[in-house]
DNA sequence: AACTCGGGGCA
DNA sequence: TGCCCAGAGTT
């Protein structure tokens, strides 16, 4: 069965699915500051938030500041976080970006988009990241997941991710950001996979377009 | 536009 | 055991 909604209106049903489906996104980023949040977020890429939180748990004990970072070396850094892959990259990423924070914007995280890019390993989700959830500005952060979870669902019209990231942030209502993020990425891992999609078994398929096209 | 980094997840 | 990837930088 299917039934002819409009965007909204889908949007408020897909909340009600997600919410009943994944109750607990369980894989937010854990952090207590928008530099933790940046520095974790710089680690996300190609990873899952649980392998992130696994390191800077630890990491952030005594290493919360870009000041405190900074104390230590890449090498020390590697040993700290090399249990998630990319470690070489992103440990000389998260070094410059500290070390540009306290140069440049006065050892604080910035808060506009244009700042952010210009942040060693921080690119377009990762700023859209910080942006929505440390400063509370309209950026729906887009990965891969988002991406095609939102196109097949027929939320967002699939023509590129800057085009992506204006349509939900113009639709999903602000308070559900956080979680609509997080509910796609799970979609898309679990159900709404790449290839093969799972749609046999998935509890949205009676409002997704890309289900009612195939 | 293609290539690289990399341990983990999953078939 | 091999394939792919919850991005970003470089060439």
């Amino acid at each position: 069965m299917t039934k002819k909604i409009n965007k909204r209106e889908k949007v408020e049903e897909l909340v009600e699915i997600f919410s009943k489906h994944y109750p607990e996104p369980g894989t937010a980023l854990e952090h207590n500051s928008s530099f933790e949040l940046l520095i974790a977020t710089i680690l996300s890429a190609q990873t899952t938030d649980v392998q992130v939180n696994k390191v800077t748990k630890e990491l952030f004990k005594e290493y919360n500041t870009p000041k405190a970072v900074l104390k230590l070396s890449q090498k020390e850094l590697e040993e700290k976080i090399n249990s998630i892959g990319l470690y070489r990259n992103k440990t000389k990423y998260i070094l410059k970006t500290c070390r540009m924070l306290i140069d440049d914007f006065g050892g604080e995280v910035p808060s506009t988009r244009k700042e952010l890019l210009k942040l060693a390993g921080v690119g377009r989700k990762t700023a859209n990241v910080v942006l929505a959830n440390a400063f509370y500005k309209a950026a729906f952060p887009v990965d891969t997941h988002v991406f095609r979870v939102s196109e097949r669902l027929g939320l967002s019209s699939g023509k590129n991710v800057n085009q992506t990231e204006k349509e939900l942030t113009k639709l999903i209502p602000k308070k559900y950001w956080i979680d609509f993020h997080h509910w796609l990425i799970d979609h898309g891992r679990a159900i709404c996979k790449a290839q093969n999609p799972d749609c046999e078994n998935c509890f949205a398929s009676h409002i997704c377009r890309y289900y009612q096209n195939n």
